[in-house]
DNA sequence: TCGAGGCCATGAATCGTTTCAATACAGACG
DNA sequence: CGTCTGTATTGAAACGATTCATGGCCTCGA
């Protein structure tokens, strides 16, 4: 199979020992530099490359990190991988992507693909809060830093945004427009983010005088457009009376969907129904009525979890775990902004 | 570091030898049930997880392909991504996403990567025509099928779609539709999508008698939502008489980004600007003007890649390559229907 | 009672690299 | 001329798994 050339003919090559090729990658300075370039010659006429396995059995590392995110599909998720693979890249490490696509089951069997693989370290949004398996990986010593979840103890780092002050922010918002009656649509409601978003959702409305569970929740059992689409399904066949006027979406996703949904059915976003997305990925300002939407610094998350993670696997002595919590900042957009406050912002 | 224990310890405990270890994980039909459960229990109590680096040294071949896109960012490449991971889980090989986001040297680095991994075999959409670094990949007797971009020689297996053809469509429908100055934006043009599809919009005015080069290039430097708004300014800035009164866009994201910057600008779509995508991703259809765009089979693509690299894979000597290529449709939606034809339409 | 044959388990060789103690050698110095 | 120092290279022992020839033990049939 591929590039059967090994250390050892490269040394039978350039005439020299296995051990001085591997000095000649690895500390190239301690080799002279006749002896070098001849080796170095050698590599290239015969095409060598290094196998890594082989590399890593022996030095006991791997030079890559994992990452497990909840929906590849998901924009969200793809700029948090790259703030994440950016970092990484950096300290000279590659990273393993897996999708779990919101599923207990590829989770699992992805976080032993990766335990296999002797990842030196682990990027996750776990699919749900069974701390168990967790706490296993953890214990055997793999340093795992959850992403877009806050870590309950202290046993790992984590870098989240608080969502519930999201969910606040984003249903205080609709308050304020004047809605009286607001859905929350997201789910499974195993997923952490939805929980919180929902909790924030209800904090709102208890702060507000209102009663919370006046929130009407649409449970759905994915975070996608499809799902979005479904549910406004469920909302417009509600009768009018009874219709939510404006509903908060666990994500942009669903928020698209839903939007898509409302236009098909003839309704009128926002004096219809307003709607506030979640994540602010690049499409919700794109959409038919560019959506509001609860931002989330998607980049700096990635980012800042593999710099955690670096530092965790680079000197694990001193590390002392940190949750690190970003805020949340909500972007108003047309799909809340009614016609009459349209006009009044356009008087300024 | 994480689990450091071996088949040794867990031989040890058990009682038995590493090789009735290695049996037991690798064919446990041949251990007597009593040994077998024995050292499975040994196993769990342990908290044995594979060493995949040592057994990959010693097996000689690892349980991984790469898949190397050019814009991970671009739901387009997350849906072929997903095609990919479900035909290869098929096969029990995870798979490796590395991002080359149009960059060669990045390119470069990740194919290197992924020959030092030892993968079985790569999913590649190339950033260039350069054929050097793939038929050195290729020589080594790396397996290499090209993904979204049909393979010249008979080197290796591509899967595609007929870009040309899409192009012709697309620009096809805008002539139809009556438009006189057409723009053409997408770049950088070393991409063979760019290329193709360009080809395929100056087909189809020659086709219809007009001149190829009438057709306006407005090159851009990526093919992201941010260049699309950037064309989109340089669309504005050309005296209306002058000004191309359709786009057709190397992607949707530059029509995404072109359609809001005409929304900016006060400018109407269709009626003063149509736009037609290439893709047909999921936002297409939920933007602020639906978009029409050209569909490409996106989860089919790949899978038909990887299964077609599997086949490589399980029997080389057997194997003959092939190029599939598949065609696109267009689907038209109100970025391109005039007020007239819109009207005309919905009186059915 | 013996040999054949089937079933299990063993243990050593092996994969390609890194690492490190040991060695070779040249030049400086007394 | 011997010794010392430091630099450059060597060679062998790991790393953790797989693989396969070997052999022990049982049972069965002659």
């Amino acid at each position: 199979m591929s590039s059967n050339v090994s250390i050892k003919d490269v040394a039978a090559r350039a005439g020299v020992s296995v051990g001085t090729v591997s000095n000649v990658l690895n500390r190239p300075e301690r080799v002279a530099e006749e002896t070098r370039t001849r080796v170095q010659l050698a590599i290239i006429a015969l095409g060598f490359v290094r196998n890594e396995p082989a590399r890593q059995l022996r030095a006991g590392r791997s030079r890559t990190i994992g990452l497990l995110v909840l929906d590849a599909a998901n924009p969200f998720f793809a700029d948090v991988s790259r703030g994440a693979e950016e970092a990484a890249a950096l300290a000279g490490l590659a990273v393993i992507l897996c999708n779990s696509g919101q599923d207990a089951v590829k989770e699992t069997s992805y976080l032993n693909l990766m335990a296999e693989q002797r990842v030196q370290g682990l990027l996750l949004t776990p699919v749900d809060a069974d701390p168990i398996r967790l706490s296993r990986l953890v214990e055997r010593g793999m340093p795992v830093v959850l992403l877009d979840r806050r870590a309950e103890g202290a046993g790992m780092c984590s870098v989240s945004v608080d969502d519930v002050s999201g969910g606040d922010l984003a249903v205080s918002h609709l308050l304020e427009m004047g809605h009286e009656r607001v859905a929350f649509i997201g789910g499974p409601t195993t997923i952490a983010q939805v929980k919180d978003r929902l909790q924030g959702a209800r904090n709102a409305l208890a702060r507000a005088g209102r009663d919370p569970d006046s929130l009407v929740t649409i449970t759905t059992t994915s975070m996608t457009v499809a799902a979005g689409r479904g549910a406004g399904e469920r909302l417009g066949g509600l009768p009018v009376k009874r219709r939510p006027t404006a509903a908060f979406c666990g994500n942009d996703l669903l928020a698209l969907g839903l939007l898509q949904e409302m236009i098909r059915q003839g309704l009128d976003v926002p004096n219809d129904v307003a709607i506030v997305g979640y994540d602010d990925i690049e499409f919700a300002a794109a959409a038919a009525v560019p959506l509001t939407s609860v931002r989330q610094p998607r980049h700096l998350l990635g980012k800042t979890a593999a710099d955690l993670l670096l530092e965790e696997t680079q000197d694990p002595q001193n590390h002392i775990h940190r949750q690190i919590e970003f805020e949340p900042d909500l972007v108003v957009r047309a799909s809340t902004r009614s016609r009459t406050a349209l006009s009044t912002a356009s008087q300024h």
